[in-house]
DNA sequence: TGCCAGGCCGGGT
DNA sequence: ACCCGGCATGGC
C-alpha cells in the first residue's frame, strides 16, 4: 500500500527543516485545524520571537492566544502550548533534548499524561520531532482504513496504531511518509462528504469486498 | 453559504 | 466504556 502511494503522490516531505520545538507547537496547533493556518500561527510565533520553550513559557496567556489567533480554538491552544512548556521545564529543565532520551513507551505516557497531547499529537511529537518509531494514526488513516473496508468501523486509535507497527520495518522515514500519504490519499479520494473510496484512487486493489 | 480541517477535554449517560 | 458539545479561524 505505501509503494502504490508513494509511486502516485511522490515523497511528501513533512517537518521538513525547523526545530523540533516547532514541530512539537505544530502538533499541537495543528489539531482539528488546517495547516495553511498552522504556518501562519508558527510564522507570527516566529517574528515575535516566541519559538522557544522560554518564548512560550514567558509570554502572557492573552498575548500567545492573540498570536496563534490563525490556529483556530486559539484560547484552548494556548494554554496547551503553555502546559507543555510548563511540563517541560518542570521535568526536563525545558531542554527537549533531555526528554527524547527517555524510552519511547514511557515518554509517550508521559505525554498523554500532559492536559491538551492526546494520542495522536503524543505519536506525532514522538515520531516527527523525535524521529522515535511512533506511528501516527488520524482521522484520514481511520477513513482510508474503513473506506477500504480493511478494518471494522469500531477500530480504535491504538488498534490501527498496532496495526501498523506490527506489520511494517521499525524505520522512521517510512512511519514519516506512510502518515503522511494517508492523509494525501484521505483528502483527495476519502472525503467526508463522499460514502465510499473514489474513483482514481490508487487504494482501489486493497479494497474488500 | 456551509462545510471542513493532520483533536482533545469534560460532563453526561 | 462510549457519546457529544464546545472550541474558532480561514479556504474553498
Amino acid at each position: 500500500m505505501y509503494q502504490a502511494l508513494r509511486d502516485r503522490f511522490g515523497h511528501q516531505g513533512w517537518w521538513p527543516g525547523g526545530s523540533r520545538f516547532e514541530t512539537i507547537v505544530g502538533a499541537i496547533l495543528t489539531q482539528n485545524t488546517n495547516w495553511s493556518n498552522v504556518e501562519k500561527a508558527i510564522g507570527a510565533l516566529q517574528r515575535a520571537d516566541k519559538l522557544s520553550p522560554k518564548g512560550i513559557r514567558d509570554t502572557p496567556l492573552p498575548t500567545l492566544a492573540d498570536l496563534i489567533r490563525s490556529s483556530g480554538t486559539f484560547n484552548v491552544k494556548a494554554k496547551r502550548l503553555k502546559r507543555f512548556t510548563d511540563w517541560l521545564f518542570e521535568n526536563y529543565d525545558g531542554d527537549l533534548g533531555r526528554m527524547f532520551a527517555r524510552p519511547v513507551g514511557e515518554l509517550r505516557k508521559e505525554l498523554l499524561a500532559v492536559r491538551g497531547i492526546g494520542p495522536e499529537t503524543a505519536d506525532a511529537i514522538l515520531l516527527y520531532a523525535g524521529e522515535k518509531p511512533a506511528f501516527v494514526v488520524d482521522a484520514y488513516t481511520y477513513r482510508v482504513l474503513t473506506r477500504h473496508a480493511l478494518v471494522p468501523e469500531e477500530t480504535s486509535y491504538d488498534e490501527m496504531k498496532s496495526l501498523f507497527e506490527e506489520n511494517l520495518p521499525q524505520e522512521i522515514p517510512l512511519y514519516n511518509d506512510f502518515h503522511a500519504q494517508l492523509v494525501r490519499v484521505g483528502k483527495e479520494f476519502c472525503r467526508k462528504s463522499a460514502p465510499r473510496c473514489e474513483a482514481g484512487c490508487p487504494l482501489q486493489p486493497y479494497l474488500r469486498r
